[in-house]
RNA sequence: GGUCCGAUAGCUCAACUGGAUAGAGCAUCAGCCUUCUAAGCUGACGGUUCGGGGUUCGAGUCCCUGUCGGAUCACCA
């Protein structure tokens, strides 16, 4: 039973009862706080079919709902507001209902199957702060539309291929002396990236020197004899060199390596991934293909585009003069293969940062003039940019966050901190150890996800890692408290079950609210999905989390004299501990027993 | 310059998509551990929702306009 369903279908009831009328939009929203009540009706909207002012329209429904409904108790009115009290029969009616429902907070199967593609890194440098985000979310969106009941596949595209990865590879030849990961003891994309600065450093230093012979800034950097092996080793990669091929293979290996104790680490995963060296070609043939068809132009030069001026957009290119691919290229050839590996999906998200927000809306727009029906099913989940309090990151100025030092960072401080608190004794090392994890990268991920994902965001280093207040750690900790309670309920033999709680006379106030906030739970979890925003599920378990707090402090629970109250209790902590831990899973947060 | 975002308490963010006297956390101050975990709870302080017009029963939310930030408009990715 729902309900905010059944108190809908009340309303319509009623105003059908008193004014012959129906209403498509009845407009529900919760009580504030300083009047008596859970929902309130917003009456201004229905004076057209009463024909009555808002309070006389939101009196006579009132009185209709305490007579009819047998949901409403008493009602108070208050300007155009109707602020209803739910009867406490039906609360305990409606714990009852959730109680029973083991898969709570899990909308059921809905036949449809969904792609989300996230984090998509380049190979040349290691992940960092803004890929924390990226995967963070994408993950999370994943999780939320599982609990829809979507058939979600995860995947990513990795930029294996261009001039990037070259660069690394030049510089590692040049200055590497045949180091590896082992030789050196550095993570795979570590090494690689350092032969990425060590590429830049002496680029600026070639064409610096080269500028100060009289040579033009333009043709410098054109000159610079590392830039040249660069290019060089992309031609040469292009022609499937072998050397070249072997060298790209071994480096791009090492990369992996590291991205993989990365994502291990962020508790990230893939159901298949996708590699631009794989796709860029196929790309190609469609765009190709597109020339036949006369979708797409070529210009004397050879060049290749499509006109979206009719779209109120540019001419944009989808092959160079020589016939090479570009970014546009391989997003065409990537997005078709997906369709083709898996033809049952109905669309596609793709989680990348807003500043692609042009390249998308030219993708879609692409793909749907190749005639692709699924074009209008692919989303750009667009999420703003993470700041620094310094500003914006910047390589050059090494202010990059790096993913792995900030995750070590997250776990010290959680152990700084739990271990200043004195409370985990009892715990092994290991489970010590495991749960500092816990806790520093739930510190870290509910900071990243509790905000609108559109927005841009703060990282105030020393704010992301508070473990009170509006944080991570305080909703785990909650949860610890709650399974505190749960495991001394069991050593006393105390069990509800859905029976028991229908004797239930009377609630205290924070046992309704709290009952209330659960209630909401799948609503919110639509809520998220269709808005693409863990924020939503962060805000309702703080909430939730919040309100648990307040009815723990207020109540006492195995002091109570009543033995259905008291399994009542004992339920309500069980139901808001697996909502708490359903929560956070769907953002990617474990939940500990104690801390 | 064109297009698109954003601006809410000292700071970081909410506000159920047009509803009531705009809410949390942090910070500051004052209370609460003999009781189920004080990473907690209660209270105080804190607002011209960037400025100016408009739409209507009602605007932080919609429209116009100005200011300030950001992104984007590559034969880069």
């Amino acid at each position: 039973m729902n309900l905010e369903h059944s108190l809908r279908s009340e309303i319509q009831k009623a105003i059908t009862a008193l004014f012959n009328a129906t209403i498509d939009q009845v407009q529900l929203q919760p009580t504030n706080q300083e009047f008596e009540g859970s929902h309130t009706l917003v009456c201004f909207p229905l004076t057209r079919a009463s024909k009555l002012k808002p309070e006389e329209t939101a009196k006579a429904i009132g009185d209709y709902l305490v007579q009819h409904s047998g949901i409403v108790t008493r009602y108070n009115v208050v300007k155009g507001f109707l602020n209803l009290v739910i009867s406490d029969r039906t609360w305990a009616e409606t714990f009852a209902s959730i109680y029973a429902n083991k898969n709570y907070g899990s909308l059921p199967a809905n036949g449809k199957e969904i792609m989300v593609e996230y984090s998509s890194p380049n190979t040349n440098k290691p992940l960092h702060l803004g890929h924390l985000r990226n995967n963070f979310l994408g993950y999370s969106v994943a999780e939320l539309y599982k609990a829809n009941g979507y058939n979600v596949h995860k995947v990513q595209i990795i930029n294996d291929r261009g001039i990037h990865i070259c660069k690394s590879m030049a510089a590692w030849k040049l200055y590497g002396n045949g180091e590896t990961p082992q030789s050196s003891g550095l993570k795979g994309d570590k090494l690689v990236g350092k032969y990425y600065v060590e590429f830049d450093k002496n680029y600026k230093a070639q064409a610096k020197e080269l500028q100060e012979k009289g040579v033009s800034e333009a043709e410098a950097e054109k000159q610079a004899p590392i830039m040249k092996l660069a290019v060089d080793m992309l031609q040469k990669w292009e022609a499937k060199d072998p050397g070249t091929v072997q060298l790209w293979k071994t480096m791009n290996g090492w990369v992996y390596e590291g991205f993989d104790a990365t994502y291990k680490r962020m508790g990230v995963d893939f159901e298949k991934l996708y590699y631009e060296s794989d796709t860029y070609l196929l790309g190609k043939e469609e765009v190709l293909k597109g020339v036949e068809k006369g979708i797409f132009f070529k210009k004397e030069d050879g060049s290749v585009w499509v006109d979206l001026t009719a779209d109120g957009l540019d001419q944009k290119v989808l092959l160079r003069s020589d016939g090479t691919s570009v970014y546009m290229t391989q997003d065409i050839g990537t997005a078709i293969l997906r369709f083709r590996d898996f033809p049952k999906i109905e669309g596609q998200i793709y989680t990348v940062g807003n500043e692609q927000e042009y390249h998308f809306k030219v993708l879609f727009l692409i793909l749907g003039k190749l005639g692709y029906e699924w074009a209008k099913k692919c989303y750009h989940l667009s999420y703003g940019m993470v700041d620094l309090p310094s500003g914006k990151m910047k390589s050059r100025e090494g202010t990059v966050v790096d993913a792995d030092d900030l995750m070590q960072e997250m776990a010290d401080e959680a152990e700084r901190q739990t271990r200043e608190l004195g409370k985990i004794d009892e715990l092994s090392d290991a489970e010590s150890k495991q749960l500092f994890e816990m806790i520093g990268l739930g510190a870290l991920k509910f900071f990243l996800l509790k905000v609108d994902p559109k927005k841009r965001m703060l990282f105030d280093p020393n704010e992301s890692i508070q473990l009170q207040g509006f944080t991570g750690p305080f909703i785990q900790y909650t949860h610890a408290r709650i399974r505190a309670i749960l495991r001394k309920a069991e050593s006393m033999n105390i069990v509800s079950t859905a029976n028991d709680l229908k004797g239930l006379s009377s609630l205290e106030p924070s046992e309704r609210e709290a009952l209330h906030l659960l209630s909401l739970f799948e609503n919110k979890i639509r809520e998220a999905a269709k808005d693409y925003s863990p924020a939503v599920i962060a805000n309702y378990a703080y909430d939730l989390a919040k309100q648990y707090n307040q009815f723990y402090q207020n109540i006492s629970i195995f002091n109570e004299a009543d033995p259905v109250k008291l399994k009542f209790r004992v339920a309500l902590s069980d139901s808001i501990a697996s909502a708490i831990k359903k929560s956070m899973n769907l953002l990617g947060i474990s939940v500990p027993e104690r801390m």
